[in-house]
DNA sequence: CGCCTTACCTACTCGCCAGTAGGCTTACCT
DNA sequence: AGGTAAGCCTACTGGCGAGTAGGTAAGGCG
């Protein structure tokens, strides 16, 4: 939630065109996720953004072209902020923990982001939903890897790599999905609902309802249902 | 995916109203579906169901009462469909198992109308995203119950209400998000998919991965790890 | 048979918005 | 200083789509 600045009156200041460009990109963002991809308009992203319209299509093109390339910006700060958030090292349930913990911490910081990345790409066809679908994509292949990894861990004989990525493809909409639910809710932590998805997806309910819960390692130790870790 | 009739030329055969109203209802679900809320034109709408854009001002009133009348109705069918899939009496992780193989049941057969229902309306804001809302709150509270009802069945001493809702939060939210990822990879049966979640949520990944299934209590028995359940 | 109600139509208005034409101004460079 | 290009603007067009005015046919019923 960056604070936009105001709307401007009369002539803009000269800025270079990378600084302008970044403005309007993060206006862009800003509109689409609150009117959604049809309603938002060329002027009201322009006025957010504190220019005229035709400096709009100067930099960024048709209206098409600014959302995609929204949507890619955004795809990749996120994917980036995962990937900064998890150690290859760690046993997979900690960068099972780990991950979902950077998501839901991308995704608190940066509401707008998910909503115009998730909800709208979704909700328009063509080209839009691809590029996300592409992303889901890296994902699921992210975690079906981290789920291949794990049963080598142990002594099962194998849990075929189709399986295993449809499992992923389950986790990750599940995870999308929990996301949307707490743009909705917004008065919980983002650790809390990273640990309710944690525990839903390692444990199950199977074992939540004979009282069983997941933890993280001990670093200062937790009390027992509801992990309160840090964002 | 039902066959819309073929598009008019001249004056429509003279109809009851009742009749003509869930031919516009049926042509409104398609069209919302493929277009979106915005995309979609009341002429398009007229034109597929067959009548001229004054009939349905006449019947259904502006675009969005419209829209929201379409939002109610597809709800109310669907979660009759689930309703009616359920045993009470059964034990928790079977009156789950129905549930599932319900609601995907339902969407498989119904794709336009959980498109309109779960993409369109949650992408819209104001009034149609609080339609959706109510829904899910009852789904979710049906869950919920399901969940304490379980641990009673178990000697454990209690799963907080709120804790038992917020875990059905995120089921109820998982099979909205899987059922949407389903809409774009229409290979698989409904009984897989169902049966993926089921298994998701049950047992979890720590059992999946170390190689435990659920399956349904014997009916005709079932190799391994993929249930391929009915539907 | 004629009257009226209900179903249905064609043909507009009017506002909104993507995209553009054409011109002004400020900074930098020689 | 003065040229020039990059940054910026006001003010339009053209099309599309929501919603309406005002009229035509068809079935029912006395």
């Amino acid at each position: 939630m960056h604070a936009e600045q105001p709307v401007r009156s009369g002539r803009a200041k000269r800025l270079p065109r990378a600084v302008r460009e970044r403005q309007i990109m993060d206006a862009a963002v800003d509109v689409f996720s609150r009117l959604g991809f049809h309603a938002a308009s060329m002027d009201e992203i322009s006025e957010v953004a504190g220019i005229s319209k035709p400096m709009l299509y100067a930099y960024l093109g048709s209206k098409e072209e600014l959302f995609a390339t929204c949507i890619r910006r955004e795809a990749t700060r996120m994917m980036e902020a995962i990937a900064n958030g998890v150690e290859a090292e760690e046993p997979p349930d900690v960068q099972l923990w780990s991950g979902l913990r950077a998501f839901f911490g991308f995704v608190g910081e940066n509401r707008a982001s998910w909503q115009v990345l998730h909800r709208q790409a979704s909700s328009q066809g063509g080209p839009f939903a691809e590029e996300l679908a592409d992303m889901r994509g890296r994902a699921i292949s992210l975690v079906a890897a981290l789920l291949v990894h794990s049963s080598d861990f142990t002594n099962v004989p194998r849990a075929g790599d189709k399986e295993a990525e449809s499992l992923a493809a389950a986790l990750v909409g599940a995870g999308e999905s929990l996301a949307d639910w707490w743009l909705d809710n917004p008065e919980e932590p983002a650790g809390v609902v990273a640990a309710r998805l944690m525990n839903l997806v390692w444990m199950g309910f199977g074992d939540l309802v004979a009282g069983d819960v997941w933890h993280p390692p001990s670093r200062r130790s937790e009390h027992a249902s509801e992990g309160k870790e840090g964002v």
